[in-house]
DNA sequence: GCAAAAGTGTTTTCTATACACCCATGT
DNA sequence: ACATGGGTGTATAGAAAACACTTTTGC
């Protein structure tokens, strides 16, 4: 096999900007850098891509070894290549963001990389260029929760309208008329009604949906102008 | 300066998908692939990245070697690294596309690449994942151009109205009304009507225009809703 | 009975769309 | 005079936005 002479070769990493939401607060997964140097600062998950690997199989690698979970929302987001980004050695991080169930979470499989999750407008500091990233995700999910129903990924398989519509006003940190809300989200059709109501958050309770997975799937493109043009 | 253990290091390469408008034809620029092997196969121009260079510089100088631009729009699409992608050497490839005005580019300058203008419909069979990339490019231009003013970066700097509803039908390969469009478009104020007119393509003539760069760069965020939601 | 959150309709404005004819000019 | 492409207006339907009160129920 012929080789490409004279380039120097660079490691590439991929980073995993992993979002979460309980119902009531949007969060970022982060966890402490356990290798030297740098060690005991937050950072994202991440690692070098293996030998026999694509980038979005290290991402799936990275995001199950964190979270223990398959079958995650995420999609590439970008490519960081400054020369000095990170101090220790030439790397290109390839980054991702994943929205997971943060039910399906489990802490034991994480406690080796001391992972927490952070309340997004509490994010810490974090080692290299993460935090550059972290806003360019949020622009990114801001960008596409506008045209495609990306934010049900957060939600757990069944849940009520006002956590959806508080992970909406979350998102877009912005109060969102609440008939309206009801209205296009209905229009939608991509909801299924339980007969069942959650009652923890209020006395009277609110019904639990859940997602019509088919017409979820077959709207996801089509799925326009979802967020009020006046919001914020 | 310490270093990260056991990781192997792979080449990263920067690839450019450059697309021009001739007035009448949107067109992808390609080059005859120069190194051995696989020598003489049509490629998107590209190269390694240097060592005191990021990713967006790599990109830049690319585009420079092979067009003589500065300046141009260029956005980078995504990386891509399955590890057989490239059968010379593992190289993960982070991928631009940009839009220039064909008619700055100069021939003299990339007589040694070979480089050749292809209509969009016509684009021949390219080495490795390089038509892959392409088409993701227009994936990606179609999704932006519906939201913002991107295709403006195609034009000259005086065009008209029939020039620009050509390059929108060619972009969504699909008819467009042309009372609603002109309305469309002058409703958004960008254009900035001038008093003669192009006489090459009517015996009547159509008017030039020219691009309000400030509003431009203040609406580019806002201007939504632009494609006919029937167009094909 | 009251506090706290859930749920419900109507009106108005704006935007998108469909649609067909006259205009200007060079030959 | 005619062929060719450029330019113009109106009516209709649909979507978005603004807006406030009633319901439920645990305490």
């Amino acid at each position: 096999m012929g080789k490409y002479l004279n380039q120097k070769p660079v490691l590439v990493a991929v980073d995993c900007i992993i979002f979460g939401y309980d119902g009531d607060q949007l969060k970022l997964l982060v966890i402490k850098r356990a290798i030297e140097p740098i060690k005991d600062k937050w950072s994202l998950m991440g690692g070098f891509i293996g030998e026999n690997e694509d980038l979005d199989g290290a991402a799936k690698r990275i995001l199950l070894e964190l979270t223990g979970l398959h079958d995650v929302y995420l999609e590439q987001l970008h490519a960081y290549g400054s020369p000095d980004r990170d101090p220790i050695e030439r790397t290109v991080s390839v980054v991702y963001f994943a929205l997971i169930d943060i039910h399906k979470y489990s802490k034991q499989i994480n406690d080796q990389y001391h992972a927490e999750w952070f309340k997004l407008k509490e994010v810490p500091e974090l080692i290299f260029d993460h935090n550059v990233m972290v806003k360019a995700a949020m622009d990114k999910i801001r960008y596409q929760a506008a045209l495609h129903p990306i934010l049900f990924e957060l939600l757990p398989k069944r849940f009520t309208i006002p956590q959806l519509q508080t992970l909406y006003e979350q998102v877009y940190d912005s109060p969102i008329d609440n008939r309206n809300f009801i209205r296009k989200i209905t229009a939608s059709g991509l909801l299924i009604k339980q007969s069942d109501k959650d009652k923890s958050s209020s006395r009277r309770g609110a019904f639990y949906f859940k997602l019509d997975k088919n017409k979820h799937k077959a709207q996801f493109q089509s799925f326009l102008n979802f967020i009020p043009k006046t919001s914020k």
